[in-house]
DNA sequence: CATTTCACCTGGTGGC
DNA sequence: TGCCACCAGGTGAAAT
């Protein structure tokens, strides 16, 4: 499932492929919508402009859009303004860089031909992503409600957590308050500080958070020097795997010995979501 | 307001 | 072999 790494990851790689070239024919499906704004709105809105950047906020990957190509200048238009198209990947979805003439994967919601002979295609077997449209002529561009991970300083990270009662799992995965972490991140980072995934945030010590926010830092950058994880299907823009799975400690380890003290690791459902952890390192 | 629960989805899995 | 209940979890709405 994309989190913040493998988020990271594929917005990289699109960027890098498609940064300049301009949108030159917009497909959407017609029956499965999973669109926040309608899919005719978008495609008609799409049609012309150059992607300028592509970038990641949270666990969305924002692609910078120009003004379209011929578009009358005046308000009216609405074409004339740069504009945003904003791209969550939900549990199953991708974001792929191919050729026109590739295979056209099960699932396929939208497919953006560009100049120079390369399409952007959003596949979401599940449709749980989402796909957004912002007129930066009319509104402000997107940001994650949330702090960023790579970002935060001790005292603000500390100060998202203080007198909450809720988990610290829930609390990490709860992205008002941090943006882009996940399941597998939450249990890594958790493990990697040595902090029961149950524990109440209020109970947290101010040593305890500081070693949280160091080791959530660590995993996230570790993970994207690795591609992220595939663990389900997660590929990149170019289909290709991430290998921080390789690397997880708890993440779906369940009755595997502790990488660190060969405990059995256990697994428990906080929240909803299944929740991995050493008993003996995480106290 | 803070927190928890549930619906949304489909593919993969395990039991019978 | 086939069928089916069940699980995976990111998000937002509804409930508590």
């Amino acid at each position: 499932m994309p989190e913040l790494p493998e988020v990271e990851t594929i917005a990289r790689g699109v960027h890098e492929r498609v940064r300049g070239r301009r949108i030159v024919q917009v497909w959407f499906a017609s029956h499965p919508q999973p669109f926040k704004t309608p899919a005719a709105h978008q495609a008609r809105q799409l049609e012309g402009r150059p992607i300028v950047a592509v970038h990641r906020t949270g666990k969305h990957i924002v692609c910078e859009l120009g003004a379209a190509l011929g578009a009358p200048s005046g308000k009216q238009s609405g074409k004339n303004a740069g504009a945003q198209w904003i791209v969550h990947l939900g549990m199953t979805g991708r974001l792929l860089v191919t050729t026109p003439d590739a295979p056209v994967a099960p699932h396929t919601h939208a497919r953006l031909g560009l100049s120079g002979g390369l399409e952007l295609r959003f596949v979401d077997p599940r449709r749980f992503g989402r796909l957004d449209f912002r007129d930066l002529g009319r509104k402000a561009g997107f940001s994650a409600p949330g702090a960023e991970p790579l970002a935060i300083g001790s005292a603000e990270f500390a100060a998202l957590f203080h007198g909450r009662r809720l988990s610290i799992k829930a609390a990490l995965l709860n992205q008002s308050l941090l943006a882009g972490v996940g399941n597998i991140y939450a249990d890594e980072s958790l493990f990697r500080a040595g902090i029961r995934p149950h524990k109440s945030c209020g109970r947290l010590t101010r040593a305890e958070l500081e070693r949280l926010r160091v080791a959530l830092n660590e995993v996230l950058q570790a993970a994207i020097r690795l591609g992220g994880s595939s663990v389900s299907d997660y590929v990149d823009a170019e289909g290709m795997r991430g290998f921080f799975q390789l690397e997880h400690c708890v993440y779906q380890r369940t009755g595997l010995p502790c990488r660190v003290c060969q405990t059995l690791v256990r697994r428990i459902v906080v929240t909803g979501r299944g929740t991995h952890y050493c008993p003996k390192c995480q106290r």
